[in-house]
DNA sequence: TAGCATGTAAAGTGCTCGTTGTACTTTACC
DNA sequence: GGTAAAGTACAACGAGCACTTTACATGCTA
């Protein structure tokens, strides 16, 4: 994968170019939005220049589709470590609350990279019509799919420990997940106390999983 | 409110082509983008010229504060509507989980106009960075703030009643948003079993809520 | 019926952007 | 060290855009 929108590539093209050319993008796409988001500007965040983008990449939306597939798998990633790290000790039902906010915590807080990441997902959304639909699959595919199975996994085994009662493992994962990332007002701007939403969204998703 | 980038207006204005603009671009914003929709393809699809609308609004900006304005609050009466028709009858603990299921649906059901309401909301989230953060919190005072305050009543009044155990009432309302309206699967491709999701979602809220 | 503000049509202005061609310089490898 | 590929700087092209200007049509009001 990444080689979708590469160019033919006949001789070797320098792997630090192209590296600091997805980065330097993801940061002005993140920001910008994708139509916005000029290939001048790109260029300039990269250190390269423009040409030098047109010998890596095809066009504008080859390089944007490159960009989300290596964001949504990096922060995959991570994620999925975030959960191995705080849910794979759990040995109680009354451990689970504390692993699942310590979980949330983790996740929910914004390093400066999943903050970009978080902005390029949202121009994904916005322009899921305009860049064919196989775009949106492939980041799905490669960065929430994986969490989401990660977290049902570990739902799977509690409920098979008669710690919860969970019908649908998948559909659970969902709705921790929509819970924890509950906030008030509007999205984007995170509010003071967000550990307190999380903790009460722990809380219902425990209550209404409990055996 | 809706004055806001209106033209001085020295003369009277046609108000039949004023809402013909804002129905256009309603449509235009939603479907391209603020980006993306030309002023050309707003008076297409409004059926005026581009001078005309350059005669109503000062510029692009101003014509898509109006449009998320209008929308917003025509979207919210509905809404609120909703809330009352479904959840003012409810005489016990038992109707809960019915009257929330029978409104849940009816909201996520998208009529045309929702949906290229809701289309337009997320083009306002991915350009909220670009279009000034007062359009955004004008868009969720008139907006989503309306609804949760309608539902959160509802939750505070049943649990005052003893059918349930709320300690914040807003709270809970936006939990119950998120949980009714999760879905697997990328955003904005509904899957056919939504119905079902619902359900789930209310289940798990009723019972994270339980008194 | 005269007058005037509003709407329409079309062309024009100035700008930005994606993309490519070209000529020159740098880098990597034998 | 030589050679071929990779990068750079720069200009150009063509398209599209927001917004304006100008000239003309239209309908309401006095």
């Amino acid at each position: 994968m990444g080689d979708d929108g590469d160019r033919p590539a006949s001789g070797r093209l320098r792997a630090d170019k192209r590296a600091a050319i997805v980065a330097g993008a993801l940061e002005v796409f993140a920001s910008d939005g994708y139509v916005r988001a000029s290939i001048g500007a790109i260029a300039e965040a990269s250190g390269v220049s423009t040409r030098t983008i047109y010998k890596h990449f095809a066009d504008k939306s080859a390089l944007f589709d490159a960009v989300v597939a290596a964001s949504a798998g990096r922060v995959a990633e991570a994620e999925v470590e975030l959960v191995e790290r705080h849910l794979d000790g759990v040995a109680g039902a009354a451990e689970i609350g504390p692993a699942l906010v310590g979980f949330a915590v983790a996740w929910l807080r914004g390093s400066a990279e999943s903050a970009a990441h978080r902005a390029l997902i949202g121009q994904v959304r916005a322009e899921a019509a305009h860049l064919g639909s196989d775009v949106v699959a492939a980041w799905w595919a490669a960065g929430p799919v994986r969490v989401q199975r990660a977290l049902a996994d570990r739902l799977a085994q509690w409920s098979a420990a008669g710690w919860l009662r969970i019908d649908d493992a998948d559909r659970a994962a969902v709705h921790l997940g929509r819970l924890v990332s509950a906030t008030p007002g509007p999205p984007g701007a995170a509010p003071p106390d967000r550990d307190a939403w999380i903790v009460a969204g722990v809380d219902v998703f425990v209550r209404g999983y409990r055996a």
